[in-house]
DNA sequence: ATATTTTGTTATCAAATGATAAGTAAAGGG
DNA sequence: CCCTTTACTTATCATTTGATAACAAAATAT
């Protein structure tokens, strides 16, 4: 086994993936969000309810700047903040109505995409397809922090 | 079988990759080049020679900025231009020496992070990773252009 | 031969993102 | 009770990136 051929092969693999993604969840975002904020808002969805401090983590983006940018989606009605009683300085975000909205027509289209993509599958590879999926994100693309 | 759980694990897995390729590429680029030109110094090394019109395509860069780009990474002597015989419109670009020898390190680390990470998986599992990789590819993650 | 298309350049401009300093308010530790 | 840390905000600035217009030169089409 060529560890080497292997590398080769995972950066091409993962060079698919980006190029797969880009391709399902172009034009996605609305024109009246930049894309970072669409990228906090994906985060929002999949995980609110979530902290200041979770997305600046997660994301990579400094408080300061992540402060900003939920001020003006905020601002847009897309999400709102409530405090937690426990600890009045933490402030939870969750999507609001319309920016729950918005979201779920966004993952709607880009789902539908995916069924595009995999409609000439036969049920039997959609069943390797995922039992491929699992391992490969248990033995290679797993969280390592 | 559920093709909407399906998308669900798609959808987890992506988001694998995608934090996966981050950690292993993280503080990988020299600080004098921006993302973007590292980006593209990543594309004219597994590409070279290309031309301008091939990264604007590929990168989703507009032909100006691209030029702007390429251009700046001349000037720091990572890439260089040559002409081409048949057709006197276009540029090819490729690695200069200092180019090659920087991204031949950035991959040369990056693997190393991966050998890291895939360290405990037996030959056999190994092989089935490879297996995967091709299938998947095929599969799912096939360029759909 | 002339018109059109392709390939790339230069020059601006605006918007998005990143970085830093300074501040508030609450929580927690000694 | 004070000191430190945590969570977040506001303000400001520089850099990066994206977008557009106007141009030039070579190739191709009519």
């Amino acid at each position: 086994m060529d560890k080497e051929a292997l590398f080769q092969k995972f950066v091409a693999f993962t060079t698919a993936v980006h190029e797969v993604t880009y391709e399902l969840t172009k034009d996605i975002k609305p024109d009246d969000i930049t894309p970072v904020q669409y990228s906090i808002l994906e985060y929002i969805a999949v995980s609110q309810p979530v902290t200041l401090s979770q997305i600046s983590d997660c994301k990579d983006i400094s408080m300061p700047n992540t402060s900003r940018e939920i001020k003006k989606l905020t601002e847009k009605n897309l999400c709102e903040k409530f405090n937690v009683a426990e600890d009045r300085r933490k402030q939870l975000i969750r999507l609001s109505k319309a920016g729950q909205t918005m979201m779920n027509g966004a993952f709607q289209r880009i789902g539908g995409r995916f069924a595009e993509r995999i409609k000439d599958v036969s049920i039997e590879q959609l069943e390797d397809i995922e039992r491929a999926l699992d391992m490969l994100q248990s033995k290679v693309f797993y969280d390592g922090k």
